[in-house]
RNA sequence: GCUGGGGUAGUGAAGUGGUUAAACACGGCAGACUGUAAAUCUGCUCCCUCUGGGUUCGGGGGUUCGAAUCCCUCCCCCAGCA
C-alpha cells in the first residue's frame, strides 16, 4: 500500500448550533490549507490577470484548474515537474475533471447556469442534443471543440489519467454535472452514471498512483451529485463515501450541481451528515457570501468559482457594504478606494474608483490589462479574507457575531 | 477664385427616385455573471404625454403622384490648382 501524503485535520471545538461546521488544516505534498479556505480558479493552468506573486501577496492558498481545458498540454506539464512546478505557483493545486463541462457545454450551452428553481424539471428549456457540445452516454463524453472541431472522448479512465498527469494535490473524480431543468428520472440514471464512473475513476487512479510511485501522492476526491433532490443526494453520499476498492476509498468529497439556492442548506446538510467526518469536503462551484456562510455551516471545507476573478473583469467590485458597478458613471469622479477597509494591495496602493473605471473603460488594452489585474486582486482577496476570518471566528467561538456583522452591512 | 469630392443619430458610416430612413460599427447608459466556449453576454441609446405617437438626411427653393437620392441657389468641410 502507498503511503498517502495528504490529511485532514479539524482544528475546531465542535459547535452546538452548527454541528457540521469545522475549522481544519488539509495537508498537501505542496503544503496546508487552511480551511474554509477559498480555491481561486485558474482554469486553463494560471487565475487570469492573477500572478502567482499577486496570489501569495492576497494569502490565496489555492489554485484549481482543470483537466478538461489542460488536457492537450498534461504531458508538458507532467514533464515539468506537475502543475505547480509548471504554473509557477508553487503552492497547493486542485484539478477538476471536466464533469461541469459535461453540462455547461452540453444541455446548458450558451445559457447562464440556472439557480433558479422555476426552471426546474422543465426539458423544455435544455439545450437541443444535436447543439451540444458534449454528448454523453454511460461510456464517458464526446467534447467537440467548436474552434478546431477537434473531438475528444472523455471518460473516467482518460480524466482520471490526465489529471495524475497534470499532477495537482487534488484531483476530482469524473462526474455528470445536470442541469436545475433536468428532470427526476434523468437525475436518477446520471447519478447512477456517475456512480459508476466513480468507481471506475477509483481504479484508474489506484492503477496511476502505483504506475507513478516517484512522484508526491495526489488525493481524489469522490464527487457527489443528485440536483436537488435530497433523496438521490443522500444516496450520493452513501455510494461514494462507502466506495471501496482493495482497501482503497476516496480521500475527500467534491459537492456538485448545488446550483438551486433556495434549497442550498437542505442539499448540502443532507450529504453532509453521512459524509464522515474526518475526511475533507470541496463544495464546487460556489462562492458567493451567502453560499459561503451557508456552505461553511453545513460542513464545507473548501470552495471555488470563478465569479470573483470574472466579475472583476467585468467590473463588478465586491466590498463590505455590498458590491456595485464600477462601470457606472456615478464612479467617474470618485476619488475614493474601492473599498475603504479592504487590505488588499489595490486598495493600499490607493488607486481610486475613477482611476480605475477609467483604465476598465479605456479603449488601450494595456489600461484593460492592468484594471483586470487591479480588479482581480481586489475581489479575490475580499473572498480570501472572508474565507479567513470565519476560520478565526469558528475556532475562536464568535461565529456567528461574525456572520451578523458582515450580513447586516453586506446584505444590507 | 477655379476644378473635383463631400455634408445622414454623440462619432464613423449604409441607404443614390417608391415597402415604416438610419443597417452595421464604435462611443454612451444600464443589467447579467456561481467546478471559465466569458478582457464576455444582453438591453437601451433623435423627441414625446412612450403596449402608442411625432420630427428629421447642412439651409432655402424647385421638378415629381412620390426626393436623403434629380435640378437651382446659399453655407460649411476636404483635396488639387491658382
Amino acid at each position: 500500500m502507498i503511503e498517502r501524503d495528504f490529511g485532514f485535520d479539524i482544528v475546531s471545538p465542535t459547535n452546538g448550533k452548527y454541528p457540521l461546521m469545522r475549522a481544519g488544516i488539509i495537508h498537501t505534498p505542496h503544503g496546508d490549507i487552511r480551511t474554509p479556505n477559498f480555491n481561486v480558479v485558474g482554469t486553463h493552468g494560471q487565475v487570469k490577470f492573477l500572478p502567482p506573486a499577486d496570489m501569495h501577496s492576497i494569502g490565496a492558498q489555492v489554485m484549481l484548474s482543470n483537466g478538461y481545458h489542460l488536457f492537450r498540454r498534461a504531458t508538458v506539464i507532467s514533464a515539468s515537474g506537475g502543475l505547480a512546478k509548471w504554473s509557477d505557483w508553487n503552492g497547493p493545486t486542485f484539478t477538476d475533471s471536466g464533469g461541469f463541462q459535461v453540462m455547461s457545454l452540453g444541455s446548458g450551452l450558451g445559457k447562464v447556469i440556472s439557480v433558479d428553481l422555476a426552471d426546474a424539471d422543465d426539458e423544455s428549456k435544455l439545450r437541443e442534443p444535436d447543439e451540444r457540445l458534449a454528448q454523453v452516454d454511460d461510456e464517458g463524453v464526446l467534447f467537440r471543440d467548436p474552434y478546431s472541431s477537434r473531438i475528444i472522448k472523455f471518460t473516467p479512465e482518460l480524466s482520471i489519467e490526465t489529471q495524475h498527469k497534470i499532477g495537482a494535490d487534488v484531483m476530482m473524480s469524473f462526474d455528470e454535472l445536470t442541469n436545475i431543468s433536468d428532470s427526476y428520472d434523468y437525475n436518477v440514471r446520471a447519478l447512477e452514471r456517475t456512480r459508476r464512473w466513480a468507481e471506475r475513476g477509483l481504479r484508474e487512479h489506484i492503477r496511476q498512483t502505483e504506475l507513478r510511485k516517484n512522484r508526491p501522492y495526489q488525493a481524489l476526491y469522490g464527487v457527489l451529485q443528485g440536483s436537488y433532490y435530497l433523496d438521490l443526494r443522500a444516496k450520493a453520499a452513501r455510494d461514494i463515501s462507502e466506495m471501496n476498492i482493495n482497501g482503497w476509498d476516496f480521500d475527500g468529497f467534491g459537492l456538485g450541481g448545488v446550483l438551486a439556492k433556495d434549497n442550498l442548506a437542505d442539499i448540502l446538510t443532507t450529504m453532509c451528515e453521512i459524509l464522515p467526518v474526518n475526511k475533507p469536503r470541496h463544495l464546487l462551484g460556489l462562492s458567493h457570501p451567502d453560499d459561503i456562510f451557508v456552505g461553511v455551516e453545513t460542513g464545507s471545507d473548501t470552495f471555488d468559482c470563478v465569479a470573483p476573478t470574472r466579475e472583476a473583469r467585468h467590473g463588478r467590485i465586491y466590498t463590505m457594504d455590498g458590491n456595485f458597478n464600477l462601470k457606472k458613471s456615478e464612479f467617474k469622479d470618485d476619488e475614493r478606494v474601492l473599498d475603504a477597509e479592504c487590505d488588499c494591495p489595490t486598495c493600499r496602493a490607493g488607486h481610486s474608483r475613477a482611476e480605475l473605471r477609467a483604465l476598465l473603460k479605456s479603449s488601450e488594452l494595456s489600461d484593460h490589462a492592468m484594471a483586470y489585474n487591479l480588479l482581480t486582486i481586489h475581489n479575490v482577496r475580499f473572498i480570501v479574507r472572508l474565507c479567513e476570518q470565519i476560520r478565526q471566528a469558528i475556532i475562536d467561538g464568535y461565529y456567528d457575531e461574525y456572520k451578523q456583522a458582515f450580513w447586516q452591512r453586506y446584505y444590507k
